[in-house]
DNA sequence: ATTGTTCAAAGGTTCAACCAATGTATAAAA
DNA sequence: TTTTATACATTGGTTGAACCTTTGAACAAT
């Protein structure tokens, strides 16, 4: 913990836009671009991440500290934490072990992205909701080629977790804990990028499906269950078209229920 | 332009942390977090954007304006759009006609969100280059199916362009262009989410090129005529595997290379 | 027509306090 | 001795005010 910051250098020695504003000589210019302050203090910071002088977990020095190191004030590196934060790299906690800290790799980050992309972009829903059947087919795939026994074991394990607790609560209010299913499938890809991307599409298609009804649909344990046993069957084929048909029906669901509401599905997230 | 930020609210007509400690009556209980005071600006102008109040390209009133319609300080609103800056969302321009715009959506936060996760998770780049495989057939399968000829056309033309660029220059100096194959043959699939993807991590691996070396393949050109022509015969099969066996053949180049300076493959972006 | 000057608007930087949260140590009470 | 309360120090959060830098545009000088 409270890992030093090695190799800090002040940002600002000189003054702070060296803007070298030469005549043309010869062809091909790229445009100036100057730093502001808290850039630099990113940048250093995110090196020291990239290289792995920081690791997740790790602890900044605390904001006075770092304003001393980077010879800056405070308000600077207040930015440029809060810019990090926005990318989802580090975390601030208050009080007095507080401080802030390198976030170990969650798939956060893609999925704020990826939803701002589609509040921003115009990105219908049903791409989303497309690319997410595409990502999921391809992570049974490898899943079938690399799962470990223990690794479907875990699926498993979850399944009838849930099951359970559909049945004594009904299936009412725990929408929120769909996700580990589709986490767990695509962990066993052993790929963390494609496990990544699932993580952060099956959670924007939770939170669409949570607005119009946080009731998951019943035969959603039994579709698993048969994913899972195609799985370890290794059919791919078979796991990808129930799982395929499955979030079809999901989407078709999506679909009536926003055109009831006002096409939700077809606006933003 | 200079679009009007309705409906702001104050965001502390109350005292900032209205932390209420009840005593435990109940089960399951959430845990507290208190709300800074930037995040309140952030989720109201995220909120905007997200209903379409704010579109790519508005501008936002003016940081002291900002503060005035917040009830806030300066160095609050500065926070919030340093975070949301950070996220993707907005971008600054300094001068006269400056200020914060909303950000037209591009993949670069998405870009950013994986190059975080590889540098921060140890993720090897070995499952970048993989999910951009599969990725990558899934958007040749895709367009396969939906292509207009016109989409085609551009995908030849644009070979056609760095054809003629490597057969002039030797191929030195211009791999900071060779995604645009990839995102057009992404955009031919019509499901943003995957073009963002897929132009994400093509960056992601065109940066791991560029490390090692700058140079293209020379076999690039000829890889990419044969895809677009099974591509336009349909055949689904055949562009994949050209794709794919080119893609494999990258990252053994790749991997070479960085066995000689390091290993840089097997740690990290 | 070209070049230089001035101006205003907007972001960028800095400073100096002070507020709020929270773990730890210490004191008081049971 | 154990429990409970209090004080304190550390860390982030908030504030307001002043000043600097960038940049387009209007205007003046050449």
């Amino acid at each position: 913990m409270n890992a030093k910051v090695t190799e800090i250098v002040p940002s600002r020695s000189v003054p702070s836009r060296v803007v070298s504003k030469v005549q043309a000589t010869q062809p091909e210019f790229r445009p100036v671009r100057t730093q502001r302050a808290f850039e630099g203090v990113c940048d250093q910071i995110r090196r020291q991440v990239a290289n792995g002088t920081l690791q997740p977990g790790n602890r900044l020095p605390s904001e006075r500290e770092l304003s001393e190191q980077f010879r800056i004030n405070r308000a600077a590196v207040r930015e440029a934490l809060r810019n990090l934060e926005g990318a989802g790299v580090v975390e601030t906690q208050t009080g007095v072990n507080g401080g802030v800290y390198i976030k170990s790799g969650t798939s956060e980050g893609i999925a704020q992205a990826v939803r701002d992309m589609v509040g921003l972009g115009q990105v219908p829903a049903a791409s989303v909701i497309e690319a997410r059947i595409e990502l999921t087919n391809v992570a049974i795939r490898l899943a079938c080629e690399r799962a470990t026994s223990a690794e479907l074991d875990a699926i498993e394990a979850d399944i009838d977790y849930h099951s359970e607790l559909f049945r004594l609560k009904g299936g009412s209010r725990n929408t929120y804990k769909l996700g580990e299913f589709y986490r767990l499938l695509a962990r066993a890809t052993h790929n963390e990028v494609i496990l990544m991307l699932v993580d952060s599409l099956s959670e924007i298609v939770r939170t669409l499906l949570a607005r119009v009804d946080p009731k998951p649909l019943e035969d959603m344990i039994a579709v698993r269950r048969n994913v899972l046993r195609f799985i370890r069957a290794k059919n791919i084929k078979r796991a990808c078209s129930e799982m395929t048909a499955h979030q079809q029906n999901l989407a078709h669901y999506l679909d009536e229920f926003s055109r009831a509401k006002g096409a939700l599905l077809h606006k933003k997230v």
